[in-house]
DNA sequence: CGGTCAAGGATTGCATACAATACCGAATAT
DNA sequence: ATATTCGGTATTGTATGCAATCCTTGACCG
């Protein structure tokens, strides 16, 4: 179930998950069994298994007697996750720089990295070459590792991947530094096929820490937006976090 | 619930996972839900929410309309679990060791190696010490990790480290094995104390590895013990995993 | 005016009942 | 003899009802 946990199926589980993901369900916001039972059609026996499930994988918090909440992250989980995802980002790409990609995974691969071009060259709006770029930066990571062997790590980096977006808030953007990662993404997927394993790990170390260093502050703008009754108004977009 | 799933209180979740880890539920042991219930004298639903964490955490495989029974490691598997507890483990002895370990802790610690000692100057039937060895072993880890400083981290490593007792069959044993593995977590300690955190990192690299290399060859010794039908007759050890 | 207590409502925790599905075995046909 | 289909049984999936708990709000007292 929860190995299988990047799979959209028609569970409630998926269908919930993929609702926090998105930000139809904003961080913070309190979840209601009933609520959510009805939103969906269902009865509250799946959504508690759905909600106990999701509060395991840490994107809702549990209070016994009291309920759920989605997670909430402070910058110091922030950096937490950041480090783990230099940690365990930076092994899953040496071993796939040292097993070799497929010709099929590496064609696909080089496909995002020049539809990222395209989406640069194409003078969007600010707002819009963000999360397009974002979307397509999170699928070059995940199908780059996809081939490294390693199923547990697999599952390990898509728990420090998969977060709601909201996580956007605790990074600042800008044009060159979306410019800089696609910059990374390519010279990543260049020592991967050219075999250098460590080159490549490097590099990935490199990448991840810059997105940390994206961070802001603090001081300058807290825990975002703590909406407590925010709830499935706003269309969800289906795109992910940054880095 | 999960982030606290080290904790063992009388809910259903943390019992069955002890009889999992234990080894009271044998690995690749089918779990029939209303059995379950009946003996711990619940319903059957909060046993299908714990039981649906558990396969979150990996313990049991799930299948759905199927049902759900205890994990049973391939060796391939296995390989991995150690791969990721290198990377882990090494990482997290490496902030100890940046941090400082408090002195509390430190004494703690120096008092699972003495016990240790202690259980090997006592000449003790080769089975006994085994046992007894493992479970300081496995305190030893989990205290020395402690203070590292990331939360998610430490869950990581509890995934990886909390595995039920049958993986041990996976594994060769010898006395002096388990002599060289006490004295690596001196050296591992002493560097750590010392604020040294490459070596340390680089010591505790080496110390997993070596475990890893006690595997068992599948040829000699395939998947050990399928028994498709072994349920709560064993009186359960309270000991762990190797290393 | 502020604080405390109580009652009501809202929400979760658990048990039970029933529906849906899958598994196993027997009977039958080739 | 073997393969196949059909039916019964075991097991999971879902809904609903009630008990337990917690939070909120209003009244009462200091």
């Amino acid at each position: 179930m929860a190995a299988l946990s990047h799979i959209h199926d028609g569970t409630a589980y998926s269908r919930i998950r993929q609702m926090i993901l998105s930000g139809d369900l904003a961080m913070g916001a309190r979840i209601i069994e009933t609520r959510i039972a009805e939103h969906l059609g269902q009865s509250r026996t799946p959504i508690r298994e759905a909600l106990r499930l999701l509060a395991s994988d840490g994107l809702v918090v549990f209070e016994p007697n009291r309920g759920y909440e989605v997670v909430c992250y402070t910058p110091a989980d922030v950096r937490e996750i950041y480090s783990c995802r230099v940690l365990l980002e930076s092994e899953a790409v040496r071993l796939v720089a040292d097993r070799g990609l497929s010709p099929e995974r590496a064609a696909s691969l080089e496909a995002l990295l020049d539809e990222a071009d395209a989406a640069f060259a194409a003078e969007l709006a600010p707002e819009i070459l963000r999360q397009q770029f974002l979307a397509v930066n999170n699928q070059f990571h995940q199908l780059l590792y996809a081939g490294c062997g390693n199923e547990m790590l697999l599952s390990m980096i898509r728990k420090v991947t998969d977060i709601p977006v909201g996580i956007r808030h605790y990074f600042r953007f800008s044009d060159d530094l979306l410019a800089g990662s696609h910059a990374a993404h390519r010279k990543i997927f260049q020592a991967t096929v050219n075999r250098q394993p460590e080159r490549a790990s490097a590099l990935m170390r490199e990448h991840i820490w810059t997105a940390k260093d994206r961070m802001i502050d603090p001081s300058e703008a807290g825990t975002p937006t703590h909406p407590r009754d925010a709830r499935h108004d706003n269309g969800g977009a289906d795109e992910q976090s940054a880095a």
